[in-house]
DNA sequence: GAGCCACGCCCA
DNA sequence: GGGCGTGGCTCC
């Protein structure tokens, strides 16, 4: 055999491995681990593990994703390795940072998604772990001479004052200036002269682990037991107890080492562990400082340190007892679920359900059922405040198996969290979109709650959709998937009913609550030619004074935040609108600003207009602030609060009013789409949707998707309780079938309509699209790229028979954010790998394409095309 | 992401 | 021809 092979000889050399860059490359690198201190680690040990390594003069975060132990030398000239394989300089972490059957997974998002492998890899950690280095303009060695300086540059800029001054720059001054060439070249001069110096600075990891100093008892036969019953943190009984400890020890014993044993003891036992943390007892005690010294040195106490878990859980959640009796949809759905995780075979479930069906207990059954059997939960949800639901639910029925994951979490809190989940301490994990990629080794079951919602599609350039990643998650670890649901998605219902999702219903409400009756008020008939009213026709005006005469509470959704919808000149009628972006601005009277929802651009409410320099700037159209004013008015005595992404910014304040909500402490909640979504209010009768028209002419085709659920959503918090409840929708276009449907609560037959007409023309789901965002500063060479692209996908789609349709290119409904314009490019097809296929080589060839300065976002089925 | 080099433009 | 600025390639 060795002969037959003659020119394949198989060496072994140095280990090498693949790694994948926390940096926007493409590319896998091999580094070597020549010279490297494995500290002994398998091979399997090694995957996945966060590595620093050189790059071209720098240092950067990787993470392993292949060891090539052995290597079969290849034959006579061919894969010669053009460069020179470096060693790695060092391992950052103890351990792997991700189960080695994650890369799989990890992979096949990077190439569906086109985003890098390391950055993919990178976004499924949490924050605050990439170390690199970075350069630091600082003072060069040779003295600071004038003149010298004179012969290169006439005015001296202040950052080279500064960096004479104060030795060297922050690091982001120092990468700003670096960028630009010009200081560059300046810089190089300056550093041949000796005056500067460009150095590496090291940047660590800014999350760590937290430990603890504890101590425990050491070789003394204490009759615990005996002194138990006594031990209090009264001070009393200590010289009695130095007495009786004096009998069992050799030497003397001085009062404070008695005190701080009697302490210690008292710790102990009262926190039920034998381990106690020194900050415990020198709150206690502070002279047991100088005492555990001397009992340390005598042997009688242990010193030791232990690592402490940041807990996000607040100290209120309240208690959800175990619901014993299901109904029979409920146990339906149950039993159905139960089978696929005892099979442990790959199972995706639409689990539809209308609101208050009962669906968090399915959640609940099916999680005790993976937890039994071994197997870890994922439960996603689309946003914070929901997370915060579910979150009272799990911890009331699993304890501390569970953990958090989502940006309301300090990087601490989440760093803790996720190791947690990593270790496999934690078995279940609930959090947001993220929480997709926590490292949880043995999924069994994941559960996505609420799946139709935008949120769980991540809009920056890792566009990534969680509920999609979901499903393939649950593929890859034989799981089941629940996507659950009172108004699905049409993608998921069309699955559904095709047989690639098992669909479970439940279209009863748990006990005798019936769903709300629904009120369409058509605004078109208004009192013509009247001065108008305010926002709130008679009918719902009515029903709000009733019900907060009955003591009941009530919901207005009003799904534009701030004052006004728009604010316009009256003398010229031109429409104020962003420096920056083309859209208008919105007032916020609380904070006295016209503000840009977009860039955040404000200006002073009392403004003059940039057209006629007039001063007669009027608001119109309205937002949650003027409903919140308007029920005011009407209702001068209820207690009113709003909810909306200016108000619940702040995460407490935001849980504050959810539970004053439920406590009853609140008449009327005035809100965005946020107050809509999954909460459970039971003095809620009265839902008002203020305006529904507002999202149904967007762009978008899915449009009156989101409509319709907007609406069943926020209906569905009516009548939670005992009381019936009742619903009024106030529009402009009664007729639109979204309302229609949404008024009957009739899912199927919205369902039905919105189907058939994304047949013609074709849309999801039955075709996928990828979208290309063409975006930079200068509009005409934008849409020249724009053009490139739609040209040269076209001439592809032609020359390979590609069978994909190309729209545009057109500028985004919102052309301009940022002083960035935008235009895109979007392709659909029914064939998954031919649409892929022609979006790799755009990618290709994407730098032909695109003229100076003009980027290219990849956006895979896209949500959002504003 | 950032260093580095090639290329092209401007002016002598 | 030299200096400077920009873009794009490459990093192992």
């Amino acid at each position: 055999m060795g002969d037959f092979f003659g020119d394949i000889v198989e060496i072994k050399i140095d280990p090498e491995v693949e790694v994948a860059l926390a940096l926007p490359v493409n590319q896998i690198l091999t580094y070597s681990l020549r010279g490297v201190d494995t500290g002994g680690r398998s091979d399997a040990h090694m995957l996945g593990m966060r590595v620093l390594v050189p790059l071209s003069g720098r240092q950067a975060t990787a993470y392993i994703i292949n060891i090539l132990r052995e290597k079969v030398a290849c034959p006579e000239g061919r894969e010669e390795k053009k460069y020179k394989i470096r060693s790695i300089l060092r391992f950052l972490d103890k351990g792997a940072l991700f189960h080695s059957n994650m890369l799989p997974f990890f992979k096949w998002i990077s190439d569906y998604y086109h985003y890098p492998l390391g950055l993919v890899i990178k976004s499924a950690l949490p924050g605050g772990l990439t170390q690199k280095t970075v350069s630091v303009i600082k003072r060069g060695e040779a003295p600071w001479d004038e003149k010298k300086l004179a012969g290169l540059i006439q005015e001296m800029p202040d950052w080279l004052q500064r960096v004479c001054q104060l030795g060297k720059l922050s690091f982001a001054e120092s990468r700003s200036l670096l960028k630009e060439s010009k200081n560059r070249t300046l810089l190089t001069k300056l550093e041949e002269l000796g005056l500067v110096q460009i150095g590496q600075e090291q940047v660590g990891d800014s999350v760590r682990e937290k430990n603890e100093i504890c101590y425990h008892l050491l070789g003394l036969a204490l009759d615990i037991d005996s002194l138990q019953a006594e031990l209090s943190p009264e001070t009393s009984q200590i010289e009695e107890f130095r007495q009786s400890l004096l009998s069992s020890i050799t030497g003397k014993m001085l009062f404070s080492e008695a005190k701080t044993l009697y302490y210690l003891s008292y710790l102990a036992h009262k926190n039920n562990s034998t381990d106690v943390p020194r900050r415990d007892l020198l709150r206690l005690y502070p002279g047991a400082a100088k005492a555990l010294v001397y009992l340390e040195e005598r042997g009688l106490v242990e010193r030791f340190q232990r690592r402490v878990f940041r807990n996000p859980f607040g100290d209120t959640l309240p208690f959800f007892p175990r619901i014993e009796e299901l109904s029979p949809e409920q146990e339906e759905a149950c039993s159905e679920i139960k089978k696929t995780i005892e099979g442990e075979i790959f199972a995706p479930f639409l689990l539809y359900g209308i609101t208050g069906s009962g669906k968090t207990e399915v959640y609940l059954r099916s999680a005790e059922e993976a937890i039994a059997r071994g197997r870890d939960v994922l439960v996603l949800v689309p946003e914070i405040a929901l997370a915060t639901q579910l979150e009272a639910y799990f911890v009331s029925r699993f304890g501390d198996l569970v953990v958090l994951q989502h940006s309301g979490l300090k990087a601490s809190e989440k760093y803790d969290q996720w190791s947690l989940a990593l270790s496999g301490r934690a078995k279940i994990v609930i959090g947001a979109r993220s929480a997709i990629f926590a490292p949880l080794k043995n999924v069994g079951l994941i559960l996505v709650d609420e799946e139709h919602d935008g949120g769980f599609k991540q809009d920056d350039s890792f566009r990534y959709n969680a509920r999609d990643l979901a499903v393939l998650r649950a593929k890859y670890h034989s799981a089941t998937v629940v996507l659950g649901s009172a108004t699905p998605s049409v993608t998921s219902f069309y699955h559904a009913k095709s047989g690639k999702y098992r669909l479970l219903t439940m279209k009863n409400r748990i006990g005798s609550r019936t769903l709300p009756r629904v009120r369409v008020i058509d605004l078109n008939t208004r009192d013509k030619g009247k001065k108008k009213k305010g926002i709130f026709q008679p009918p719902l005006q009515t029903a709000l004074k009733e019900v907060l005469a009955q003591g009941k509470q009530s919901i207005l959704l009003m799904n534009r935040r701030g004052f006004s919808a728009i604010v316009l000149c009256r003398d010229c009628g031109e429409i104020v609108s962003c420096k920056r972006c083309n859209v208008s601005l919105t007032l916020h009277r609380h904070s006295k600003k016209l503000v840009c929802h977009y860039c955040g651009f404000s200006l002073p409410e009392a403004t003059v207009c940039r057209s006629c320099g007039g001063a007669n700037i009027v608001p119109v159209g309205f937002g949650t602030e003027r409903v919140e004013e308007e029920v005011q008015k009407l209702l001068p005595e209820a207690r009113v609060a709003r909810l909306d992404s200016d108000t619940a910014g702040n995460r407490e304040h935001f849980l504050k009013i959810l539970q004053k909500m439920r406590d009853g402490q609140i008449d009327v909640l005035i809100g965005t789409q946020m107050i809509a979504k999954g909460h459970h209010f039971p003095g809620v009768v009265l839902v008002g949707v203020v305006w529904a028209d507002g999202g149904m002419s967007l762009p978008d085709f899915r449009a009156a998707e989101k409509t319709y659920q907007l609406i069943s959503q926020v209906t569905g918090r009516a009548g939670r309780g005992d009381s019936p409840g009742k619903v009024f929708i106030q529009t402009m276009r009664p007729d639109h079938y979204a309302i229609a449907f949404a008024r009957n609560h009739d899912y199927q037959a919205f369902y039905e309509h919105e189907i058939s007409l994304r047949q013609n023309p074709l849309f999801p789901p039955f075709v996928r699209l990828i979208a290309f965002h063409i975006r930079g500063e200068n509009e005409g060479q934008v849409k020249n790229s724009a053009g490139n692209i739609a040209n040269f996908c076209r001439r592809e789609n032609r020359d390979k028979k590609l069978q994909v349709d190309i729209l545009g290119p057109a500028p985004a409904p919102i052309d301009r954010i940022k002083d960035s314009y935008r235009w895109q490019v979007l392709i659909k097809g029914s064939c998954y790998e031919k649409l892929h296929t022609l979006c790799h080589r755009v990618e290709s060839a994407g730098k032909e394409l695109l003229l100076a300065k003009i980027t290219m976002i990849i956006d895979v089925d896209p949500e959002n095309l504003m």
